[in-house]
DNA sequence: AAAACTTCTTGACATTTGTCAAGGGAAAAG
DNA sequence: CTTTTCCCTTGACAAATGTCAAGAAGTTTT
């Protein structure tokens, strides 16, 4: 729990009130997930938003042919949840399930909404991480549409250096949205090079 | 500008009163473009965000062969700007052009700050917009990591079958990360079947 | 320790998509 | 009205990426 108030400390850049403290502790629930437990499965409604204090997780479809598409991944001190399902309570074409095992803290749109509205901290933070989240994901969209696999890889391999050490390459690769093989061959290009 | 308040009331669905209408009007400057004519050059910050009163415009990146990645198009009701660069100042990687003659509510960063601290419709509706928008662009991620070009094209034309009519084809191509060829023998395809 | 999975690599080949070049027709500019 | 520019299409070919199949380590499970 101090790794989330840190955590809110550090976007709005004064510490918390324990008062205010003491609201988010309520609303937050801790969960743990063992390796390769969901916290999410297609065709359910997505309940909570985490926090991950500890481990990783995965958020991918699951298209007609049976291939996997990770459209995000989540470690220490990242949110994960499928926010369409999340905020419209419609079925969630998403799963989302623990890489490694997992320490969360899950919190409900109503709660959410509820610290909102009496915590003007957690307003602005969900402001800002909204704006990096688009930010972020724009990026991303920018360079699968503009970029080749290998430009790709290499952004990647900039912006979060430690998922190459952290996850399984054919989940980079579905991450980058190429094939494991294909990624394997630009790997072994780019130590040539 | 009624345009804009309507728009707004639909966000919050309940009428704007005077006042915070009066206030929401002195904060927005209008501005008229012609044709093929600048909102924002690569490398410049981006001071305004642009509600769209009338017309069309895009948002686009040129890579180093000079080809143009198209990421956003704009038209009646909706909003354009680089994020990135409005909320850091940073310079922009981006140019905003008017594809047709446009009218447009131009507001700054600042003053959007204050209105979404006196006004709460304003604060509500940005969240939303922040949300819808980031929902967007991740559906957006979502198929061009997973669908091939022929897909991506058929979900364009079922979410903005107005795109369609309005935009040239290869505009609509940079905009699906296709090439123009590829998107007229896609069409060609698409019509026999 | 053995068995069963998972992960990564590599080769051969298929498919998709891009590039270059040319031409026709529509729209805008003069 | 004529000229110029823009836009779309098509063909031939090249490049990038995907698919299938096999095998070698490495991990996890039993």
């Amino acid at each position: 729990m101090q790794a989330l108030r840190t955590y809110i400390e550090h976007y709005t850049s004064s510490p918390l009130s324990e008062a205010d403290f003491a609201l988010i502790s309520q609303a937050f629930t801790p969960k743990k997930l063992r390796r390769k437990q969901y916290l999410l499965q297609e065709g359910e409604v997505c309940k909570y938003f985490a926090f991950v204090l500890k481990g990783a997780l995965r958020q991918y479809s699951v298209d007609d042919k049976g291939v996997e598409h990770i459209v995000h991944f989540a470690v220490e001190n990242w949110w994960i949840g499928d926010r369409e399902s999340f905020i419209m309570l419609t079925p969630s074409r998403y799963n989302i399930d623990a890489l490694e095992e997992a320490e969360l803290l899950l919190i409900t749109n109503a709660q959410l909404q509820g610290l909102i509205s009496t915590v003007p901290a957690i307003a602005q933070m969900v402001r800002e991480l909204d704006q990096r989240n688009f930010i972020a994901t724009q990026k991303r969209l920018h360079a699968s549409i503009g970029y080749t696999a290998e430009e790709r890889y290499a952004e990647l391999k900039q912006v979060h250096p430690e998922f190459l050490q952290r996850f399984p390459q054919h989940m980079l690769a579905s991450y980058l949205g190429i094939s494991p093989e294909t990624l394997s061959r630009v790997r072994h290009k780019s130590l040539r090079q």
